[in-house]
Parts: structure tokens; C-alpha cells; sequence
DNA sequence: TTTTAGCACTCCCACCTGCCGAGTGCTAAC
DNA sequence: GTTAGCACTCGGCAGGTGGGAGTGCTAAAA
């Protein structure tokens, strides 16, 4: 038994992992990412330039395992990374790549400005980031609630209907459908769009307080029936902040790597992505870490317990607008992944600002 | 050898089947759908209620062997239907189903009036569509210039940029970014979108034509590079009518078949999907057949040889607005898939009608 | 002439077997 | 603390086998 060892190591909090283990977790972690096979102490020994024997390396794996770090698939296998592994690496270990020339060409064309509409450069973010990472991606569009108002306004659309249309600082466009129980001539619906401008325009609907809305009921006491539909619409948007549109890229992705090539495990995660309500609301809701890095059980939905959820959050206009986000095995290359989605964050936040 | 029967069955017309044939035919192909797997003369013989043993059965399937409308992925392991099997199939055999009345129930449900953005109602059929046919789902959403026209405005979102809004007949709001190169106030923009709407209304970008477009240079002469920007943009909607935007649905049914559990061959198909021009033109232009059914290498796109495409064609305000599809194996329930997308293309409709 | 029973034949598939290579843990020597 | 040596374990693969399903053909029956 390796007890001399492993009796010292158990003591060692996380992130005292002595030098050379480190370097050694580091090159497990990347030699598995780069080849998708367990990795044995030989291979390791002539990677790791320590002029170390395998043996050695054996019992430092030994170590590593017992910790908790890495895991034998089967006996005699090598080892793989563990998720605490994984978590050890993305915290202490990792050095994000640099993003080279070329791909930030790539992005940069990618999202031209001759793309005019909100839609599209988010499915195009979307494709994009797709095609960069080799992962799937998800990618949550702003929502009206969290974003900083400009307009509102009401068009009609025959006299029995009319949208409500809202531009955003950010210039996206909200829509929704409105019956109009009682027809309004245009000029009517063009007086309540300027109250309705004039009183919301500069904040973002969630930050509404009672007394605007109360000088909303004051300023357009005849038409209560319309406001009503309009305040209650208004009022779903501000409290719903983490409803936001998701668009995907890059689906066959997820096929691609061996760790799905179980169609049931892909399935899982394929319906998670389109129907789970945590993941909207995970990538729809302001929130903190810039970049979050979910891994396996650590993610809010069972069904990526065997994935990774990298998300980095973009802005418009210098506010929090959403986050991009790729999916893939927990076997995932980190280094690479995290500088590419922050460099198309920053040109997506780009996009907006220069619209 | 079959000569005596082989030289007699090449005379016929593929519409000529003998009875006894078609109903044999049919059989295969609809057990073959069921069980996803190759049907032999055995079990055929006890399906088809005709008394035949199962020689006879062997007999008339090689017939049908001989004449491409079934074949044997080897010896001796029953037959399954050919490209040309499925085709007469749906063409001559297959009887659409009824949709059963708490499919009925779901549908409506799932359409409510509630939903009050195109995008989402869009999204929700296609999510709907995947569940209820267990097939993948894409949809086409309404182009900007296929619709009618109800009113374009142009709204400031500040001092150099501006949107474009359109609203159709629908209620369906398409918006495009706009630079501003000279500020304009909003009593400019106010009036430049009357005249664009008095101009422009009523009808579809793509009909718009040259006097009309002539009327609109004299009127808003003063503006010219904001009329020139925005009648580019005018124009390539008008111009290009087949890039709708695409929502998926259900992506994870399509795994869930056998024939694509080779990640290869679904991977191709997801690539397909997202990315193909060919694709997005099939179901974002107005064309002919309501119902069209594309089988294996009938389909316009390479990827999809292996699958069959259900399109049906949904109307706004009774005009065309774009198809709803399903994309399955070749060994797809045709004869349900059919009538439940109907269903859906109905209440989609429904509720463009009623928004 | 059409249908049927019988039969030999083909092919796939699931199972078993033994072998090989990769990698480990342990021990004893350096 | 490090290393060489060695016995051991396990997965994967090639090759062989038996069983089952289904066919085509032939000859007899209807």
C-alpha cells in the first residue's frame, strides 16, 4: 500500500498540490483532451520533461487517484481526469490559449455590420461559435425585460389588432400582438405610444416602480381597457427576466465527440437544451461570473451531468444583455474554448454598440 | 428462375400493381415502418388476411424485388421496401390516418392565443411538431418580403441610428438597423414613415414595382441617403424571398431512430439542417404542392439521402407564408406524419388569423 | 395454370475461446 | 526518494461455432 504517500497527500487542501503533481495533473489533462484516451505513466513520463521514470509517475497517479483527481476507467487502463480533476485544472492550471490572428479574422467578418437585425446575428453568433469551438452552442438572444428602453410603441395593424412594438437601447426590436377591444383611430394609438415613451423610455422594464406606472394610469385614464393588456404585458416582460430566446449552432457537434456516440446520452442533452427551463433562465438571467464554467454534476440539469457548460456573459450598450454558451463532453478543451468565447462576446457586444 | 412471372411484371405500370401485389406491397411496408425490421414471407403470410401460404407470399415478392420496389439488405433476411417501394406507397397506397381527437386537443392548447410574438409562436410549433410526430422539425417562419404589408416605421433609437419596422398583415413586426448619416428629428421620421407607409402598404415587398418606387424618390426627395438606404433594404427582402429564419424542434427524435444511430450519418443531416441554403430556399419559397414529400435522394440536398421530408405549406391571412417539415427516416409513418402536420398548419394559421 | 409443401442453402448474429498489448502495483535494489 | 523488474489484470480482437431466420427451387397438389 502506498499509505507513507497518500497518508500526506489526503492533507493537502486543493490548491497546495505540490509542483510536480501539478504539472503532472496538467499533462494528464491535456493529453486527454488532445486524444480522448486514458492516459498511462509512460506515455506520461516522456511527455512531462522532468526526466522522470514511469514508475515514479505511477506513483504520483497513485496519489493523484487517491485524492481524488483522477480515475481508472478499469484496471490497467491508465487514468482519465475525474470532474474534480477538471475543476483543479480550469481553477489552477489552465492558461487560456491565445486566440489567433486568423480566427479573430473570422469572427470579425462573421458579424459584419451589414447584418441588420437582432435575430440574425444571434443565430449567426450562434453558427459561429459552432464552427470555432467544435462544440454545440447555445445562445441566449436580450430580453425586453433587462434591457434599457428607447421607444414604445403601438402600430395597428387592423382595427381590430395592433402590436406593440419596443426598441431597445441596444436598437432590438420587441414585438407582441395586442387585441384592441375597442377600435383607436392613429392618432389615438400614437398619443398613448409618446406617454408610453415618454414615461418608460431610459429605464429597462424591470426596474418600473409603482409610481410610474401609476402616472401611466393617469396620463391615459381613457383608454383603461388597452392599457391594462399593455401594463399587464409590460409587467410579465420586467418580471420574467430569464425568458430569453435561445438560438443553437453547431448541433452535429455534440455527435462528434466519442463520449456521445450513445445516441441515448446525446438525445438526453438534446432535449435538455430545447425544453429545460434551468438552462434558459441559467443563460437569460444577469448574473455573475463573466465566464461560468459548469462541470458534469455541477450543472443545473441532470441531463449534462456528463457535459460542460462554458458561458461567458456579452453586453449592450455596457449593460448585461445575455450569455453565449458551448456544450460539450466534459472532456473539453477549456484553454482553447474560454478565450474564443470571450472574444466573440466582445465583438458581439460590438455589434450592438455600433449597430 | 421467375422468368414466366419476372417478364410479366416488368410490363406493368408502376400504377398497374395487381391487387395482390399492392396489398402485399403495402403490408411490407407498413410492418417494415412499424418494426424496423426486414419482413419475411412467414409473418407476411399470417399479416396479409388472404389465405396465402407463404411460398405463394415468396413468390410475389420476388416479383416485387424484381420490379425495385422492395430489396433484401442480404440473402435470406426478408425484404424491405426500396426508395420506389416508399414512393408507391405514398402515392398510390397509403391511407392518411385521422388525427385523434386529444392530438386535436394538444394542438390547440399548445397554440393559444396567449402567445403573442411570431418568434415564439413559431418555436412552439416546431417543439410541438417534434413531440407529436417523433420526427425532427424545422420550420419556416414568415419572410418579410412574401407578407402583405401593413405599416413601415421608422423609429430613433438615438441620434445616428434608427430602426426599421415593418408590420405585416399578420402582425408578424420585422425590423432592420439603420445608420443614420444625417440626424433626423422625430417629426422627420415620423413623416418619412407615413409616406413609406401609404406607398408600401398593402402589399408584398416582392410585388412592389418600379412606379412605385419612383413615387417614393419624389415624395421624400429631401432624404435621400435615408430613402436610399432603406429602399436597398426594401428591396433585397422584396428580392430574396426564400431566407426565412428556421426553427427546430425535436432534434433529439431524429437519434432516436436506428438508421441514425451512426453519429456520421446524423451528424450530416444536423449540418444539413443548419446550414443549407438549399434547404432554407425549399421551405421559405411559396411553391406548389400543399403537402410535398420528398423520399431519400429526392430531396434537394445531398445529406438527407437517407431521410424523407414532410413539408406542408401554413398561410397567413390566407396568403403564403412558409412550410412546416419533418425530417425521419425513409422508414418514416407517412400515413400519420401527414395528417398531423396538416392539423398543425391549419391552427398555425388559426392563430395568424386571430393574433 | 396457380398454389403449396419440402428441402437444401445462405447469411447474419451471438457466443465462446485464446491471445496480445497496455498498464498497473508491488518489491527490492540503487 | 527513485528506479528496474516482474507478475498480474483487463479490454479488445481474431477466429471458430451453432442456431435461427428466410430464401429459391423443385415437384406435387389443386
Amino acid at each position: 500500500m502506498a499509505n507513507s504517500r497518500s497518508v500526506r497527500v489526503v492533507n493537502f487542501s486543493p490548491a497546495e498540490l505540490d509542483e510536480r503533481k501539478r504539472l503532472i495533473l496538467r499533462a494528464i489533462v491535456e493529453e486527454h483532451v488532445a486524444t480522448g484516451q486514458p492516459v498511462g505513466s509512460r506515455l506520461l513520463a516522456r511527455v512531462v520533461a522532468l526526466g522522470l521514470s514511469p514508475a515514479t509517475v505511477r506513483n504520483e497517479m497513485a496519489d493523484l487517484e487517491e485524492s481524488g483527481y483522477l480515475e481508472s476507467p478499469h484496471h490497467s487502463a491508465g487514468r482519465i481526469p475525474s470532474q474534480l480533476g477538471y475543476r483543479f485544472y480550469v481553477d489552477h492550471l489552465m492558461q487560456p490559449a491565445q486566440v489567433p490572428f486568423d480566427l479573430l479574422e473570422v469572427i470579425r467578418e462573421s458579424l459584419e455590420l451589414k447584418t441588420r437585425t437582432v435575430e440574425a446575428v444571434m443565430q449567426q453568433t450562434a453558427h459561429l461559435l459552432g464552427r470555432l469551438t467544435n462544440y454545440m452552442t447555445v445562445v441566449a438572444g436580450p430580453t425586453a425585460g433587462a434591457s434599457v428602453l428607447r421607444r414604445i410603441d403601438i402600430l395597428p395593424v387592423d382595427d381590430r389588432r395592433a402590436v406593440l412594438v419596443a426598441v431597445t437601447g441596444g436598437g432590438a426590436v420587441h414585438d407582441w400582438a395586442i387585441d384592441l377591444s375597442t377600435p383607436l383611430s392613429d392618432e389615438e394609438l400614437r398619443y398613448i405610444s409618446e406617454v408610453l415613451t415618454r414615461l418608460l423610455g431610459g429605464r429597462a422594464l424591470a426596474d418600473v416602480g409603482r409610481t410610474v406606472l401609476q402616472g401611466l394610469e393617469d396620463a391615459l385614464a381613457p383608454y383603461r381597457d388597452l392599457l391594462h393588456v399593455v401594463l399587464e404585458l409590460l409587467h410579465d416582460q420586467g418580471q420574467a427576466p430569464g425568458e430569453p430566446h435561445l438560438y443553437q449552432g453547431g448541433v452535429a457537434n455534440l455527435l462528434a465527440h466519442q463520449e456521445f456516440h450513445d445516441p441515448r446520452l446525446a438525445m438526453d442533452v438534446l432535449w435538455a437544451v430545447e425544453q429545460s427551463p434551468e438552462l434558459r433562465q441559467e443563460l437569460g438571467q444577469a448574473g455573475e461570473p463573466l465566464v461560468r464554467i459548469r462541470i458534469g454534476t455541477e450543472n443545473v440539469v441532470d441531463a449534462l451531468s456528463h457535459c460542460s457548460m462554458i458561458s461567458v456573459s456579452y453586453t449592450v450598450n455596457g449593460e448585461w444583455a445575455g450569455r453565449l454558451a458551448i456544450i460539450g463532453p466534459t472532456r473539453m478543451d477549456y484553454a482553447h474554448a474560454v478565450p474564443v468565447l470571450q472574444a466573440v462576446a466582445e465583438h458581439l457586444a460590438g455589434w450592438f454598440g455600433r449597430i
